[in-house]
DNA sequence: CGCACGGTTGACCTGTATCAAGCCGGGTGG
DNA sequence: CCACCCGGCTTGATACAGGTCAACCGTGCG
């Protein structure tokens, strides 16, 4: 099975920096590499784990783009998030050993599985992974925070603003342009992240092509002025 | 010190069962109780901790209340939780050694303070320990999913019946009424959790008045009609 | 080629914010 | 003990952002 033949070594990842806390030893490296069990692809469309699945694993993203959202009896729907490479969906399962959200690739993907009984057995050998661990968590305890401070206090040109400066930063942080982006997502999914409807999603959008901030070709976006957006991020003048 | 001669044990504590793993065995009860390094006494207003702080521990709330909140440079304010006994609050603050909000009182109150190395050492060696600090820290993410969820996709009604849900049930969980509560934040601080403006929580509360469906005097709330406080929360009528 | 899905745009409506006035209850000082 | 004050709360009038409904467009896939 191609699965198996894979070799997998999370010492030798290019993305080890995103993931993988730094400063190991050769000893420590090795025991790192036990965590991932194997690798798993998934298509475009294609569920990663769904609502009420039983946990095993968490996965972290290698190449794709996944968002991660919850749906309610009532057929509300709300997307809480969106993973790329270097990032690790699947935290929600710990609680009740069973996910509580539903992870869909939006484009094709490949994630590592690694399995947390393993996680926890390690992070009892080697401190700087337990750390590190518990610093994934708390950096997505505060990454919530930060997107309640936006749906609670943020009209449609801040939160879309703030959500196009923060998906072209992490794009930076992984070596693509600070400028230019394609979105990976629908206009209703982002109204979803962001608590609006999809065509106020769009308007807003068109008003930043009027106001020159941003060029808008279908998914294709190119920031024309950064500053801008930060500055409607910041400037709250509706008080 | 009045601090120093507080014996200190979770083997005993009451709210043992709330923040502590169960089925542990005698030594590894005996474990734990170092967890704890002493208590400490907030009044009223006073502040747990403030964004910024360096963080070395993480805080059990004996007794009283907080809410723990973030405000930007530009004087937005959201309040991101509200705590009660046996809840654990500064999990923020592991991922960058501070903390990034605010913790303030809104009741005489009692913290037990539990230095987070201490925390991680005992984890290594208490395998119940270790993983409910890891369940902790995904109740925490599930928590804030489902706040985001209120957020991106509710109203005002659905809001503050969802909000006065999940409160009774945390008291009821607590020992005291299903029906009959004391809030302990200005409508202000609801609105600010929820997203909303004092005026609109007030005209709310007279709304759920008027239904028959609670009785409200200042801040005390008796909840008359919990099926319907829970319909609300379903209907989404408004599709 | 044509269909279907995602996106844009317009007209209109509604829920919530905003602004403003007044009320209630508890604490303080005369 | 009462008067006053102040913070928190309620209520009303009005404005406006964003939701809703609907028509249409463009593009990419079968």
């Amino acid at each position: 099975m191609l699965k198996e033949s894979i070799k997998v070594a999370c010492s030798n990842c290019n993305l080890r920096e995103l993931c993988m806390p730094v400063g190991l030893n050769e000893a420590e490296l090795r025991r790192i590499d036990e965590l991932v069990a194997h690798r798993r692809s998934i298509k475009r469309g294609g569920t990663l784990f769904r609502n009420g699945e039983v946990f095993t694993s968490l996965f972290a993203v290698r190449t794709g783009f996944f968002k991660t959202s919850l749906t309610t009896e009532d057929g509300r729907d709300q997307v809480t998030g969106f993973q790329m490479a270097g990032e690790i969906i699947g935290l929600d399962g710990i609680v009740n050993d069973q996910h509580s959200c539903d992870a869909v690739a939006l484009e094709d993907a490949e994630v590592c599985v690694m399995p947390f009984d393993r996680i926890e057995e390690i992070s009892r050998e080697v401190t700087a992974l337990q750390h590190h661990v518990h610093k994934i968590m708390s950096r997505e305890i505060v990454r919530e925070h930060g997107v309640m401070l936006l749906l609670g206090s943020m009209r449609a040109e801040e939160l879309l603003a703030a959500f196009l400066l923060n998906l072209v930063q992490r794009l930076h942080a992984r070596g693509f342009s600070q400028s230019e982006l394609i979105l990976r997502m629908t206009r209703e999914e982002i109204g979803s992240y962001l608590g609006l409807k999809l065509e106020t999603v769009s308007r807003t959008f068109s008003k930043f092509v009027e106001d020159g901030t941003v060029e808008v070709k279908q998914r294709h976006v190119r920031i024309l002025d950064a500053e801008a957006l930060q500055r409607i991020v910041n400037n709250n003048q509706c008080h």
